[in-house]
DNA sequence: TTGAAAGCGCTACCAG
DNA sequence: CTGGTAGCGCTTTCAA
């Protein structure tokens, strides 16, 4: 086994017959090197089989072609659709990855930052785990550009893209009102949790918006059973003596011809048990989802949903980051520019 | 704003009036310095707001104190938990992981190596994307140690983390048997796929040595809509005249008590279009799913199934790595070592 | 178009 | 315990 030391450009100079800071320039791009140098070192450079070594290029040149990822400790899809969006758009960048977890804590977010900012990044996204995390300290602490991603954006001080849910649940309910829904309920968001809140409070907007009725958010767990458990109590409460003899839903004695859920695990449990009650789905009543749990499936949908462009935001983030870097080459000269996706409606066979 | 160059070891020992050899000895963890001096230099840093420069850190002591790891590009939810996990086990130990995914091609998946390599990562671990792909080629060209993790490992000349499917399957279906049953059916395992065909097999092998029929193999689109589907089926072929009055379930004319879906999406859909169809879930037939996908998520669980250990998977890797880091700092001495970790089973209220 | 040389900021060796 | 100093491997002026 070859124990020597990687071979350096010293070598692969030495072996062309060149300067090392010609075999330098053939690296770089070769630019105004003649041809048959430039044929030589890359000869030289095959035949030791030279490896670049980035950290010495880094530290001479002082740019890492690094970038770091700050991400929420969260298990979920899109945040591997995030990642991996990323990854490769600062692939088609020339640029690294370095992947770091905040912690719990404002303190060691900011420590996070610091350990980052150590490795010299060249510039940083940050995807913020929640609202009580202060952006500001990692806004504050960071000396390279800055761009935050994701559903919360804090602060103005730095670049961001973000996602506007209210545009898109307005895009979902009209979609159902153009569908001929005239009465609405939601299954699987509680009034209680925040986020929720601002779901529900959506979804009325666009109700009142159009002169449709909002009846009632139906309790129920974000989970395929709580849609199973929502639809029993909805097919038990059917009005057999109701105008169309007991096929249509009702809710506190309103009829309920759309219904918005909280995600698609819901929304499949609710549409499985409501066809097997005999409720025809969207017929009776349409369904759709606000969020949309599988990535990358085909188009053949049975439920109506949101996607979330995850994959357009790591894009589009990467393209702010790149800009930024490109312009001032480390501050924040200019103001902040925000970038706003909506997620997309994919229309499924559970509305019309 | 402050634009002068970010300070150096040499303005920390010159305001602390030290060499700047002392001031690195404190800076790597205050070994045989005075304590007064090493307070005056911890002093300058924090006034100076210096930053350690890990660039340069890196190249004179040959270790980036990084880590490479090279994913598949799937997006599913396994592959958060195992990058989360990696993270956090390299977070301990002080090192930062460096994301890169496989392209397409072995080729490319040679390029990523390098890449990486340029970087000068101290180590390397690797998620084999699918059996095509030659693991021979990264292991040759790597020249720092490599780890496996993964479903699918290949070659034996680097150290590995893998899954023990074949045992958790047989916990699996040893569970159901001990709960009373006697007759056996997979949904969602399709004998054309690979993958498949094999947890088919070993459904079958974990049948025959315990005297358990191995009735049929149900084909099943892999999501709740192929688990309902497959469970309409079922409840259509249903027998009145059978033993049990058609209270149980019966394929080919044979009985079956114990269904073993391909993941947890299937086993809801069925359960839930078994229960509304009067079939008791578990008394009339237990339910299993092979794969869970619900990271996360509380015990209390409807659908027993397999837990896949990733976050286990994760640690064990990195611990791997860091011990070869540390033996020999940067060869495959001695055997390489194989971890085996096998799926946890957890019960649900799907079985007994 | 080319080469010489000066560092980037730090660690590690050696002498005191 | 401390300070001087020689590089790590590369990029980048500056002259030629």
């Amino acid at each position: 086994m070859n124990q020597t030391t990687e071979p350096t450009l010293v070598d692969v100079a030495q072996r062309a017959g060149v300067s090392i800071a010609t075999a330098s320039r053939v690296l770089s791009g070769a630019q105004h090197v003649s041809e048959s140098r430039s044929r030589a070192v890359r000869k030289a450079i095959a035949d030791l089989g030279y490896r670049h070594n980035a950290v010495a290029s880094a530290l001479r040149s002082q740019r890492t072609e690094t970038v770091g990822l700050i991400l929420p400790r969260y298990t979920t899809g899109f945040l591997s659709a995030l990642i991996e969006s990323v990854s490769a758009a600062l692939d088609d960048a020339g640029l690294s990855l370095v992947l770091r977890y905040s912690a719990e804590g404002d303190d060691h977010d900011v420590e996070t930052v610091e350990s980052l900012l150590n490795r010299r990044v060249d510039g940083l996204i940050v995807c913020p785990p929640s609202e009580d995390v202060s952006r500001d300290a990692i806004a504050a602490a960071a000396r390279v550009p800055v761009v935050q991603v994701g559903r919360h954006i804090f602060g103005d001080g730095t670049d961001s893209v973000g996602l506007d849910d209210n545009r898109a649940t307005d895009l979902l309910v009209g979609s159902l009102a153009d569908g001929g829904a005239r009465s609405f309920a939601t299954v699987g968001l509680s009034p209680a949790d925040h986020a929720d809140a601002r779901r529900i409070a959506a979804v009325r907007a666009s109700c009142d918006s159009r002169g449709t009725a909002f009846v009632a958010a139906l309790p129920a767990d974000a989970v395929l059973a709580g849609g199973v458990a929502a639809a029993n109590r909805l097919l038990a409460s059917r009005d057999p003596a109701g105008p169309d003899g007991g096929a249509g839903l009702v809710v506190d004695g309103r009829r309920v011809d759309a219904i918005v859920c909280a995600n698609d695990d819901v929304a499949h449990g609710l549409v499985t048990v409501l066809r097997l009650g005999d409720v025809a789905v969207p017929d009776d009543v349409q369904v759709a989802s606000l969020l949309d749990v599988s990535f990358g499936e085909g188009d053949d949908r049975d439920i109506t949903t949101l996607r979330h462009p995850w994959p357009a935001m790591g894009r589009e983030a990467v393209r702010l980051l790149l800009d930024a870097l490109g312009s001032t080459g480390g501050g924040d000269a200019g103001g902040a520019r925000r970038v706003t996706l909506a997620p997309r409606l994919l229309k499924g066979r559970s509305s019309r």
